[in-house]
RNA sequence: GGGGCCGUAGUUAAGCUGGUUAUAACGCCGGCCUGUCACGCCGGAGGCCGCGAGUUCGAGUCUCGUCGGCCCCGCCA
């Protein structure tokens, strides 16, 4: 089959040397000798004359094979074919006036080939390396240096670039050391599954992969650094979604000798500056900023989309004594009013209720407020009074609907909060292209972990409580705040960050309000406990989901959009296949035995 | 661990309440063509309908299981 396609011999590069690039030609370089290099992207053979689209990253330009300029290349050209690998001598000309292509930024000249090589064939690639065909992920996957040579997927890893080097320019410039820490680190409690890696030279013992570099840059402010950071792969064994990999990179930051303010404005500056730069986009800065418990009562997420204005409205008082069983026993009522909404037809209605189950709603109440009446299932359980309470505190009217729900404040919040994102949509209330970014602060230090029945560290255990909050761990956990700090974007965390204990007494205490004995703080922790000792500045800093920006800056929806060789939703790679098995005597080098090998029959 | 969607030529899809030989477009192969640009024209090849059971006279179509991909809940900052 592959002999058919072509008797042409491939070449060595011999002491050809590109001139150009793909994108770069244009009629000022009329007449000029030029060398090219790259792949065959569509190819226009007349017989007579044979036109190629040479492709390399930057884009393309046509060479045309004529008798009048070297009539044995064209000969030998009928064979050329799709993502052939060509380098091509010739002379740029212009085109005849009407025969300008203006989609191509080269489109004014071409390149009349004098000579050229074929520096390698081509299978017919498995789909065509082209923006405007989507082929199904799993075969993009599989062949994904394939799917890169794709100008829309290039620009993407293009972008990251610039992204990354625009970070470590201002970080730089802003007197930030970038180092390295380690990648075969240990295992530490709390936060997510660890990916273990076994030691040879301690049978028995592993490494595992850091979820972050978090001990190690606070051990470098300890150390006096003052300012460091660190564009770095972050491992976490836990399930995947379109904005969560195994592997996935931080950009890590952590600054001596400053509270909140100077991490924030050095943090949006470094954002702002990026997208200004990247994008051409002007973000205003100072970003706003809002507190946690004001974005859950206006938004019911932490993670606020505030390109619109929809809000959520607190009505368990309005509607506490109600006849309506539900409403007056629940211990939180809340309800979104949407201006316009009552359009929506029944069957959009029931899709919502659906919607809001995966959250753990029950149900989704809803009135239509229609001129001269409240349509609804449940009008009629709601008496006059409560009537007019509702459309006093949500400033009701003709044309909208409110939908509610009345239930823990945990699937309220959730429910309505998803909601909202999803009525955002439906009404075009989302505009494009644009970015709003602002800060989520005051977050609980503390959380209640139901399963294992204990107060566990939100952010993580090394984050400072606010003045005079260490106090309330003992009688109100649940009351402490942290110094903590969130970036989002159009409801996209992008970064978060604290302040840190920098005290050994309060990193102690702390430890023992998650329920941490002295030994066992000492046993995982002693190495943060001494550098603590020996005079810690004060410290703190931030981490930006490197994957999550670049995604939002380059409007795609997934983060595996943004990276150049993603894992599916198994964490398989489909083009290398790992996770694979491993030889027994690897295993065997490592003192290792699988469980499944004694109880599986040998077969 | 759980819910939903999907799997048919190389690719993207169609295939109705089960019924003759499984369609189309693009791609691929061969031929013709000196101004195309996603060239055009003529001809051709190409299928384990993801896999395995079951129901049925008969399964791409229905049922169950299984594998794989995507989205989500849980999990994860």
């Amino acid at each position: 089959m592959e002999e058919t396609r072509s008797k042409l011999q491939t070449q060595p590069l011999g002491w050809w040397v590109r001139s150009h690039g793909c994108n770069e030609l244009s009629l000022e370089h009329d007449d000029l000798e030029v060398c090219l290099m790259g792949w065959v992207q569509y190819r226009r053979d007349h017989g007579g004359l044979i036109f190629i689209d040479l492709r390399d990253r930057d884009g393309l330009t046509q060479v045309v094979f004529t008798p009048d300029v070297n009539a044995q290349a064209l000969e030998e050209a009928h064979a050329l074919r799709s993502e052939y690998v060509l380098a091509v001598k010739g002379v740029v000309r212009k085109r005849p006036e009407d025969m300008v292509n203006p989609s191509l930024l080269t489109g004014e000249i071409e390149v009349a080939v004098r000579d050229f090589k074929l520096l390698n064939r081509s299978r017919t690639p498995p789909f065509l390396i082209e923006d405007r065909v989507e082929a199904a992920e799993n075969l993009r996957l599989k062949h994904r240096y394939l799917d890169i040579r794709r100008p829309a997927v290039a620009k993407n890893l293009r972008l990251r670039s610039q992204v990354v080097h625009e970070i470590r320019n201002y970080l730089h410039t802003a007197g930030f050391i970038e180092v390295e820490t380690p990648v075969l680190t240990r295992s530490t409690p709390e936060g997510a599954r660890d990916f273990l890696v076994p030691s040879r030279l301690s049978h028995g013992h592993f490494y595992a992969l850091p979820q972050s570099p978090q001990l190690f840059k606070q051990l470098l402010m300890c150390a006096g650094l003052d300012r460091y950071y660190q564009v770095v792969k972050c491992f976490r064994d836990e399930d995947l979604r379109a904005d969560r990999q195994p592997e996935f990179t931080q950009v890590d930051m952590e600054m001596s000798f400053v509270e909140e303010e100077g991490i924030m404005s050095e943090a949006e500056n470094m954002i702002a500056g990026l997208f200004k730069k990247v994008l051409d986009v002007k973000l205003e800065t100072p970003f706003l900023r809002l507190n946690y418990s004001q974005a859950i009562a206006d938004y019911g997420l932490d993670r606020p989309d505030v390109r619109f204005d929809l809000t959520l409205r607190d009505v368990t008082d309005v509607v506490r004594g109600s006849r309506f069983n539900l409403f007056a026993r629940a211990e939180l009522v809340k309800a979104l009013r949407v201006p316009g909404g009552a359009e929506l037809s029944r069957k959009e209605i029931d899709d919502y209720t659906d919607f809001v189950s995966i959250y753990g709603a029950k149900g989704l109440a809803w009135i239509k407020i229609k001129d001269d009446e409240w349509q609804s299932p449940i009008a009629k359980f709601l008496s006059p009074e409560e009537q007019e309470g509702l459309t006093d505190v949500l400033g009701l009217e003709a044309g909208d609907i409110v939908f509610f729900q009345a239930a823990s404040p945990e699937v309220v919040n959730n429910a309505l909060g998803y909601l909202r994102l999803k009525l955002g949509e439906r009404f075009g209330l989302i505009p494009e292209n644009t970015f709003a970014p602002i800060w989520i602060m005051d977050f609980p230090l503390l959380e209640w972990d139901a399963d294992e029945k204990r107060w566990e560290a939100r952010h993580h255990p090394f984050t400072s409580p606010r003045d005079g909050h260490m106090e309330l761990l003992e009688k109100e956990p649940g009351l402490a705040l942290a110094r903590a700090y969130d970036m989002v974007i159009n409801g996209q965390e992008v970064g978060g960050g604290s302040i840190r204990i920098h005290t050994r007494d309060d990193q102690e205490k702390m430890f023992a309000a998650l329920g941490m004995d002295l030994q066992e703080s000492r046993n995982k922790f002693g190495f943060l406990l001494q550098a603590l000792d020996y005079g810690a500045p004060p410290h703190g800093g931030i981490a930006f989901g490197l994957d999550r920006l670049v995604m939002l800056m380059a409007g795609c929806s997934s983060i595996r959009d943004v990276i150049a060789f993603p894992k599916t939703q198994k964490a398989a790679c489909l083009m290398t296949d790992a996770p694979a098995g491993v030889s027994n005597r690897q295993l065997r080098e490592l003192g290792i035995r699988l469980r499944e090998a004694e109880n599986k029959p040998q077969d």
